[in-house]
This record gives C-alpha cells, sequence and structure tokens, in this order.
DNA sequence: CCGATATTATTTGTCTGACAAATACATGTC
DNA sequence: GACATGTATTTGTCAGACAAATAATATCGG
C-alpha cells in the first residue's frame, strides 16, 4: 500500500478535507486559532496560495472565519445556527432556481412536515415563543409595509412557529423548507395584491396555537398551502399573458 | 450614493457572492463554461489568486468545478442529489460532533418526521421502490459483514425508505436527519453487538410498507428509536465504566 | 507616575510573474 | 489511415513581494 499514488483531486482540496477532518475529530478545538498560513505551508510543504485555497474552501462553509492582525489568524468557528440556516437556504433555492425541484413537491413537503412540526409546537410551546409568532403576525398586519417587508415578517413568523417545536434538529430542516418558498412567496405577492386571505389564515394558525388545538392547525395549514398553490397557478395564468411562452427555449 | 464605500469583507469573498448571484439568477447557466480566471481577473480588475480564492469558495459548495485543458475551465455546475445530500450530512455531522444538537433532539426530530415520512411512503411507493429497500435490508441481513458495511447498508435502508416517499423535498432534508444518526448508530454497534433486534424491526417496517399499513410502520419506527435511544444509554454507561471521566481534560 | 501618541511586529489580503500539468487539436510520419 | 508528436490553452502550484489591519510596545509630555 503505497502512501497515496493514485491522487486525483487538488492539493488545496485534499488540504481542505484533511483541516475539516482535523475540526471535526476536535484536534482543532472551536474558538481556537490555527497555525498561521506560513506555518501551514511549510508543515504541508505546499505554499501559502494553496493552503490559503484551502482555508477559502473551509471558509465558504462557514467553518473557518480569519482576522487580521498579531492577535489575528484562522480560527475555528462554531457556526451559529443563523448562519447554518442561511447556508442551507442558499442550498435550497439554489435547488429551485435549477429546477430541481419543483413547487408541487415543496409544498407537498411542508404540508407533511410542517403539519407535524405544528403538532409538536402544540404540545411543546412555551408562553414566550407563542407571543414570538404573535409580534411577527403583528408585523405583518401593518398597513402599507413593502411586499419586501410583509415577505420578510411572512418568514418571521413562520420562523417563530417552527421555533415554537423547540426542537434544534426540526428547526434546522424547517427553515430549509420554508426558505425555499420564499421565492415562490414573493412572486405571488407582487401579482395578488390583497394579503387579507394571508392574514386571515395566520390568525386562525396564531389562535390555534393559543388553544393548543392541534386538528384546527392542520386544517389551518392546508388552507394556507392550498390558497399559495391556488395563487401560484393564478400567478403564472397571469404572466403567461403578459410575456410570450418561450417556444424555443434553448 | 456612492459605489462601494464602506465594504468590509474581503474582495474574494464579494466576487464569489457575485459570481454565486449571477448563477442563481441564471446568467450563467448550468452546465456552462465560465470566461477563464485570466479573463475574470481582467474583468474584475485583480488578480487571479484573488479570482481563484473566490472560485474555490464556490466550488466548496459544489457550484463549480474546473477542468484543465484548452476546452477546460470552470463549469457551473449542476449538483446532483447526491452531492447535496452529501453537504448537507456534512452540515449535520458538523452540528452534532460540536454539540450543537444532543441527540434526543435527533431522535425526537426522527421519530415526526420520518413518521410523516412512512406514511407518505405507504401511500406513494412504486415496486421497485420498495424493492431497493428489500435489496437493502438483504445486504444488512449477510453474516459476518463489518460493523462498517453494516451501517452502511442501514444508511441504504433507510433511504430507500425516505425515497419510497417519492419527493425531492422530502428527500432532501430527510437525509439529513438520517445522516446526522450515523455517529451515533456506530457508537451503538461497537457496544451492542447483537444486531438481530434492528433487523428484526427493519423487517417490520418493510412489511408494513408492502401491506401499505401506515399505523404499523409507526409503531415499528418508534420501537426502532426506542432501541436506539436504549442502546446508546447503555453504551454511554459501558463507556464511562472503562474510560475514566476526563476530569481536567486539558 | 500617567496618558496620549507614535512605532513596531505580526498576520492576513492582494498582486505579480512564472512554471508545471493536463488535455484537446493539429501536424507529421510511416 | 493509424499512430506518434508537437503545440496551444487552461487550470494548478509556486515564490516573493507589498498593502492593510491591528495589538503590543515604546516614546514623550504633563
Amino acid at each position: 500500500m503505497q502512501e497515496e499514488p493514485i491522487i486525483k483531486s487538488s492539493i488545496s482540496k485534499q488540504i481542505a478535507d484533511q483541516l475539516r477532518n482535523s475540526i471535526i475529530n476536535g484536534r482543532f478545538k472551536t474558538g481556537e486559532r490555527l497555525p498561521t498560513e506560513d506555518e501551514l505551508a511549510n508543515r504541508y510543504g505546499v505554499s501559502r496560495a494553496t493552503i490559503r485555497e484551502a482555508l477559502k474552501r473551509l471558509a465558504a462553509q462557514n467553518l473557518v472565519r480569519s482576522r487580521r492582525g498579531p492577535t489575528g489568524g484562522n480560527f475555528v468557528n462554531q457556526p451559529t445556527h443563523e448562519e447554518l440556516a442561511e447556508s442551507l437556504s442558499g442550498a435550497a433555492t439554489l435547488l429551485v432556481s435549477l429546477g430541481s425541484m419543483d413547487i408541487e413537491e415543496i409544498v407537498d413537503a411542508r404540508r407533511v412536515l410542517q403539519g407535524s412540526c405544528l403538532k409538536l409546537a402544540a404540545q411543546h410551546a412555551k408562553p414566550e415563543q407563542v407571543q414570538k409568532v404573535q409580534a411577527a403576525l403583528v408585523r405583518q398586519k401593518q398597513v402599507g409595509i413593502s411586499d419586501e417587508a410583509f415577505c420578510h415578517a411572512d418568514v418571521a413568523f413562520h420562523r417563530a412557529l417552527v421555533d415554537a417545536a423547540d426542537n434544534s434538529m426540526i428547526r434546522f430542516v424547517m427553515y430549509t423548507t420554508i426558505e425555499a418558498l420564499v421565492p415562490i412567496t414573493n412572486m405571488v405577492l407582487s401579482y395578488v395584491k390583497d394579503r387579507h386571505e394571508i392574514i386571515a389564515i395566520h390568525e386562525r394558525l396564531l389562535s390555534a396555537l393559543e388553544q393548543k388545538r392541534e386538528d384546527e392547525l392542520e386544517i389551518a395549514l392546508n388552507q394556507l398551502l392550498d390558497y399559495l398553490m391556488e395563487s401560484f397557478r393564478l400567478a403564472q395564468i397571469q404572466r403567461s399573458k403578459y410575456q410570450k411562452p418561450p417556444s424555443g427555449s434553448n
């Protein structure tokens, strides 16, 4: 067994993987500073540019962050839930925009997953978590706010709902599912001017949560998603009227 | 409004973000080749090293892949589901290893999410998907296979179950949840030598799927997760016997 | 002695130019 | 026509340099 005969991937990638493993296995602890780029270069016997490319790969995954100066360096980053959710939703929006997932699938997924999630929320929700849901809804009900602000509040509302389930793992995956639908919600909103319907359903969700009525929660959720799908179809029709269908879309 | 007065992040990061947006907005289509590094460097008015660091950030997210030679270059990569699942599970294992999520939460999440997922599977599963589940179970039942191989087959089994739900979004998030538990499963297996219990429950799951019995699926799932948690606790106790608690672990 | 300011050292960020390696394409030889 | 050879193109890596940020230290005035 030779050392490493048939390496096909680039050195910088290999180094990135090694460093990554060192982090996961705890050889580098979170918050700790890793050796300077010069020293890493010496240690691995490569140039600093290569080391930097490896570090940038890790930085793209929020695994390290760098700071300049004497006390600076590259530090192992404990990704916050926010950062994690962000990179996840980045992946999700990418999938959607590349057409790897269609809207029906996402809506179906949300029907099922968020359904379970809401049941959990009804069981576990603490008062302050319910209050957060309410706060988001209040923001959403402000008259005269922009589409963007409305959509932002919409996301906050659903995130608060998910948070009420009080489970990190569920939060992790549900944030992704929610984010994946944001572009569609945005599109729908620009055609469907009236937001009353959405707000009404949200209010229904909130009161059902307060009363811990699981059945009611499920009904309201389905109502919301049905409305979203219906609006989406209308928006698509409207769109194809004004903007000729791309016949030879190549 | 000046051009860009108060930028704090590095140029390479900014360029990476710009390229990323160009890809998402479809200015660069999937499979397409982007300009050579030299040309990008000219276009952005930076050095090639900077461009390369930006590209490595994107490569770390599986957004681009590079090839050498005349027809080579950096190409926009349509991430396969495998790659996506891989990077997701990478994030998940990271979260677990960094202790951002505890096992109870993951198991609870799986109870709920996979529960819904199995119901969907019972409704939608196509024959060939059921067959894949069966195939994975057969592999797992081979006598004398290593812990590693057993665990691999275990993942394949659960993935096949998820695939049976026939929904890309669900697959996306469930793969993550499954992967997050792999390290624990591994650890449990190294202490709990007997695999019969797991296989028995898996067989129960399979037959319940074949008969489309949703209630039975849920019961079996809970049984499996209960067993896992119980074994995990035992493993922890066993562990603390042989390996002194790290009192001053410095 | 103290405090504000200047200097210095360290480390990442970026630039420049070069060469190595892979690889498609053209060219030449038999 | 088949096969070897060269050649151009593009990424991968290297080496050394300077710029920018920043914390520690030294300096000077009170």
